[in-house]
DNA sequence: CAACTGTTTTTAATTATTTATATACATAGT
DNA sequence: ACTATGTATATAAATAATTAAAAACAGTTG
């Protein structure tokens, strides 16, 4: 009952890092400093500071505070006690959308659910109010919600959204000035695409985040928060499709990251005309991509 | 504690309408039928009718149901009475945040505001989720709310979007079959456009929801559910802005309909370019007066 | 026997309560 | 004097409890 305290056991596990980088026998700094160190309240510091002295991996009497000895790994709160619930429904609810086989516009029972999910039912709700702005789950007037669910229309829709709000990013960006800084973060990002490429047998998982960083940055031209929001949509979707739908994954990361580089190139030729297609090529194979694993079942992991 | 009975006061007030239109002594449908008038179970019905009997409004034994004579206003429940907490609170709050004059990134106290809003913290809270989604209000990682507030920056960014999705709108519009609906629902917003001028002068207060209608016809051809939701975001902030910036509202409105009408004929021209233009003349207007009324409060209101 | 009502059970939404965390203020130490 | 700590208070976030509403089931009646 009441809230958890999940920042008091985060904090506690970061200050351990900490600690683990200093020698045995350091002063601490002021309850304050290790407070905005480790961006909490001195509440939580003082808490973190009596627990370590009852460990006695510190000693501490009004301003001293001395390390006695180095912590180790069995000190530590087990991360999954850690965690937030939020963070974990997000897992459990997308896993359950996208890999079992829930019909669309399926009625969700919350009480059922939130067992399943071990939380309690008013914590799903929250975690369904925050997640209805993605389009999956809707709320009823009449009360209750809705899996409108990861169709086929959903992925569409999605796609095509997106390809607008992309186009008009790359026509801003290939008009802007040499000194803008998107330029630097473009050649950053092609540095990165060729390393990555070179080692792709064992390093192709991380194309992942870096198909996100692109897109990320091209958007970020518009400067617009409404951009910002979708593409986070967007970061989101592609982060779990990434991680659950590993048919083909190597092979579709290669010609992907082939993809980019054109992208990218034609972006810095600052030619509208290519950087347009180089921009639909790569955003229809994305969207083969998602759509290819939305219908059946059995197009989704290995 | 525990849930508001608003649906059981709202089905009785309509119940007390359907009978107001029959006469005393007819006989009423059974409690499933009635149950699916209404919109409500069974559960609210039997209430609703059990209400009904104790007022000697209707006699009421098994399945005969009898009205006794009936009912007038002094026997509904007060409409404020009825009017469910998340309305009260999108009025109250968007009146807060446009008319009074709060900083931008000012952090909300929750507990303060329900007070001011007399509601419950978490009913506030519950609300301020739903409405982030619109970027007004933001929730910080570290726990509680900022206020982004209804900037002139706020108003850019979503002028510029409504731009961008509009744009794309008009141009799958324009290539539409002769056949497809969104043509006779034009035809039919051009005759309204034009009786509204003929009585301008005192019905002006009804553009509002004519050029809602306008934009959200529009809208709907792209089919797509982020255009949807991002269209339901511009209704809301349209409606509160004309319902509180009166300033020059009867010319404003009348410039206004001038530029729908000639917007509607450039859509029936079929042609792009014409299109496009009146798409952008009338949209460079709103953006506007939009932005006209963020910025100094003295604009705000007459 | 089909439709309707009576009764029970399940689910949802809201408030109250509790614990965690943040912040403010007063006091002590260097 | 400044800065750190001790203490008190305010605020936030979670659960538990409570009531409304929906749904399921069983029994009745025309």
């Amino acid at each position: 009952m009441a809230r958890t305290n999940d920042r008091y056991k985060t904090a506690f596990n970061q200050m351990l890092d900490s600690l683990a980088a200093m020698p045995a026998g350091s002063e601490l700094s002021s309850e304050t400093i290790l407070a905005r160190q480790l961006g909490v309240s001195r509440t939580i510091v003082r808490a973190v500071l009596e627990r370590l002295q009852k460990m006695r991996i510190i000693s501490w009497r009004g301003r001293r505070k001395k390390l006695l000895k180095s912590p180790d790994a069995s000190d530590r709160f087990p991360d999954d006690e850690v965690e937030s619930v939020s963070v974990r429904l997000e897992e459990y609810f997308l896993e359950w959308v996208l890999r079992t086989d829930v019909a669309p516009d399926t009625r969700l029972n919350v009480s059922l659910l939130s067992r399943q999910f071990s939380c309690t039912p008013h914590a799903l709700h929250e975690f369904l109010v925050r997640f209805s702005r993605f389009g999956i789950v809707e709320r009823l007037k009449t009360g209750g919600w809705v899996l409108r669910g990861f169709t086929a229309e959903y992925a569409i829709e999605l796609s095509e959204f997106r390809e607008m709000i992309e186009l008009t990013s790359v026509r801003k960006l290939v008009a802007l000035a040499t000194d803008h800084p998107v330029w630097a973060q473009l050649d950053e990002l092609k540095r990165d695409h060729i390393a990555l490429l070179e080692h792709i047998e064992v390093r192709y998982r991380d194309f992942s985040s870096l198909d996100d960083r692109l897109h990320t940055t091209i958007n970020s031209v518009q400067d617009n928060r409404f951009t910002r929001e979708f593409q986070s949509l967007i970061s989101m979707i592609f982060h779990y499709h990434y991680q659950w739908n590993k048919r083909w994954e190597r092979q579709r990361n290669t010609v992907a990251i082939s993809e980019h580089l054109a992208y990218i190139d034609a972006l810095q030729s600052r030619n509208w005309q290519a950087a347009q297609s180089a921009a639909l090529a790569h955003l229809a194979t994305a969207r083969q991509t998602l759509l290819a694993s939305t219908g059946a079942a059995d197009t989704l992991v290995s």
